[in-house]
RNA sequence: GGUCCGGUAGCUCAGCUGGAUAGAGCAACAGCCUUCUAAGCUGUGGGUCUCGGGUUCGAAUCCCGACCGGAUCACCA
């Protein structure tokens, strides 16, 4: 029982005893003491005074006085301020927990659910490399997964690429046109760059063409009809979508080769996939699943051919799922995609990490879903997260304006270790893999922080001329609080145990009781999808830590029993800063 | 125009299921390394929480209305 439900009950035995009143475990309201009163737990008893008709601070006193001769223990003192009653707890009762927490190994970790989530993040179209935004979507979709683990779901993450359709068709053309044969092992190029390069490529020359189509005097939609190129690319579409087997054996090369690319980015960024499904494996199922919702009557056929569900009954327009000419479209394939999916597993939630510019597009698979007879579909959660901004405003391939995301953590390695230099060279024995490792860990990590601190739902900011910082409220800062106690945890003596009571500095009781905070705030990230929620508690923590290892000492410390809590302290701390970033997907130094 | 989301310090962001005097970091300035790692610690300055109403013991937080910014409303994905 938590130290607030262990109160709760007092409170209502002390109301009772005291005004003959039964309140609610809602009305009973508790914060954390603000430091400049004395306390570590304050009950707000505002909601009180009305039953009770009496002054708030009456009632406080009152309920303070009864708490401290019938609290078993707990309550050592009190203080009332207004309607405010902030209680200091006992020391026993801290140390009592500390303890609890050291034995612990899954400390924070929920009951398991018996259920399974599936979730779906990256998604990438297969003819240009990560970008900036997919970092976001990667670190969100990576770190949701990990916190709804910790929330005792079954998790499955999953990837649908995006590998077919007239995108993809002009990266191929433009190869096949100017690319003479280049391949990743001719060129030194990591294949997802590699095919980038020639999707600008195309862009380049139909720019051209249309340029000089209406220069021609052609209109400018006549001319991006009609230029050739465009033209060509459509063409090979159609052979793709007929099993031409040259058309099929160049995609399946080049996807190849931007798989390799993706895989190496991915494993770089430490995030994986328990199973990963190809759009080209699941349009022709949504086809079906379409077909079969307009046999039932939930779709309807207009003239022209094409399909359309009518959502004007749920407040929305009417959408399109099957082209005039029965190809399908981004709605279809998710449709086939998600039956795939509930085949494969018994999933009872399933997630979509997907900016927040397809809201409306996943209102509608929600409707559709669920129209179809799928169970899921009402149930589907479209975890909306906002986007990535620069200066000047939004990222554009086309104007050359995304930061790549195997650039960016490149460049974030090198700053980690050139701002190592002067420190990490100086550790006792250290090699240069280890420094290497160190710098890994360290620049992945402060972009990690930087990213997942910012509240999902909002857009954020990202100056590329301002590097992103290693100091103050970062991941670099709570990896380097991590380090020190390891540092700390090695000088040690390694025989250590916790004496007869002692009784605690408030550095220490305030360390504690934030330690004790852990699980709800892995409920809190879980039920809000937010790894925001664990970076503020983190970061809280590692400032916590910090004022303590300050201000008082561990191993110099004389009184043995002191030295021994203020050590189970720190490996506590220790053990729980690698815990919340591990749901951040972010690695710890033992040095740094 | 309809719908959805956001607006908090010079900048980047917390806080938003109502609670005490609105917090961090960066930037600026001033201190702290013969003592467990100074990627640290301490301090100073910096605010009309966009604006106006309302709800109540109490509003940055909830409700209504403006204003500003973004997204979306495709036979694109």
């Amino acid at each position: 029982m938590t130290l607030e439900q262990q109160l709760s009950v007092l409170v209502k035995s002390a109301v009772k005893a005291l005004y003959t009143i039964e309140v609610e475990d809602s009305q009973i309201q508790w914060q954390k003491t603000r430091p400049e009163f004395e306390g570590n737990i304050t009950l707000v008893v505002f909601p009180f005074v009305k039953l009770a008709r009496k002054a708030p601070a009456q009632i406080a006193t009152e309920i303070g006085e009864w708490l401290t001769a019938n609290g078993e223990g707990l309550v050592a003192k009190f203080n009332a301020v207004q309607g405010f009653l902030n209680l200091v707890i006992d020391d026993a009762f801290w140390i009592r927990q500390l303890q609890a927490i050291d034995t612990d190994a899954n400390y924070g970790q929920q009951p398991d659910r018996h259920q399974l989530m599936m979730v779906e993040y990256s998604s990438p179209n297969t003819n240009k490399p990560l970008h900036l935004g997919h970092v976001r979507n990667n670190l969100l979709g990576y770190s949701i997964a990990r916190i709804q683990e910790a929330n005792g779901w079954k998790v499955v993450k999953t990837n649908i690429v995006n590998d077919r359709g007239i995108h993809i068709c002009k990266s191929m053309l433009a190869w096949l046109k100017y690319g003479n044969g280049e391949t990743p092992e001719s060129s030194g190029k990591k294949g997802d760059h590699l095919i980038g390069d020639y999707y600008v490529r195309f862009d380049k020359e139909y720019k051209t063409q249309i340029a000089e189509l209406m220069a021609a005097g052609k209109d400018e939609e006549t001319a991006k009809r009609e230029a050739p190129l465009m033209l060509e690319a459509q063409e090979m579409l159609r052979k793709w979508e007929a099993n031409d087997p040259e058309v099929r054996a160049l995609w399946a090369k080049m996807n190849s080769w931007v798989y390799a690319g993706f895989d190496e980015t991915y494993q770089r960024m430490g995030v994986s996939f328990d199973k990963i499904y190809y759009e080209s494996n699941t349009y022709l199922e949504g086809k079906s699943e379409v077909e079969k919702g307009l046999a039932s009557g939930a779709f309807y056929r207009r003239e022209d051919g094409s399909v359309w569900a009518d959502l004007t009954k749920d407040g929305l327009d009417e959408k399109l799922l099957l082209r005039s000419d029965g190809t399908s479209v981004y709605m279809t394939q998710d449709i086939g995609t998600a039956k795939l999916r509930f085949q494969d597993y018994p999933i009872d939630k399933m997630v979509y990490v997907v900016g927040n510019e397809q809201e409306y597009h996943f209102k509608v698979l929600s409707i559709l879903l669920d129209r179809l007879g799928f169970p899921f579909g009402k149930e589907l959660v479209h975890f909306s997260y906002g986007m990535v901004e620069l200066p000047n405003g939004k990222m554009k391939s086309r104007e050359g304006t995304v930061v790549d995301a195997d650039d960016l953590m490149d460049k974030m390695v090198e700053d980690a270790k050139e701002i190592s230099k002067d420190k990490v060279n100086t550790l006792q024995g250290i090699t240069e893999e280890e420094a290497n490792e160190i710098a890994r860990k360290v620049g992945l990590g402060a972009l990690k922080y930087f990213i997942l601190k910012v509240d999902p739902r909002k857009n954020m900011l990202f100056n590329p001329a301002e590097s992103i910082d290693f100091n103050g409220n970062t991941g670099p800062f709570i990896q380097y609080t991590y380090a020190r106690i390891q540092s700390v945890l090695r000088k040690a003596e390694s025989q250590w145990t916790l004496g007869s009571l002692v009784s605690l500095d408030p550095k220490e009781l305030a360390l504690i009781q934030r330690l004790c905070e852990y699980p709800a705030i892995v409920r809190n990230a879980g039920e809000n999808f937010s790894p925001a929620v664990i970076c503020n508690y983190a970061y809280d923590l590692a400032c916590d830590f910090n004022s303590f290892y300050h201000d008082l000492s561990i191993l110099n410390e004389p009184d043995s029993n002191k030295r021994a809590l203020r050590l189970l302290l720190a490996k506590n701390v220790a053990k729980v800063i690698q815990s919340a970033l591990g749901l951040l997907g972010i690695e710890v130094p033992e040095r740094m």
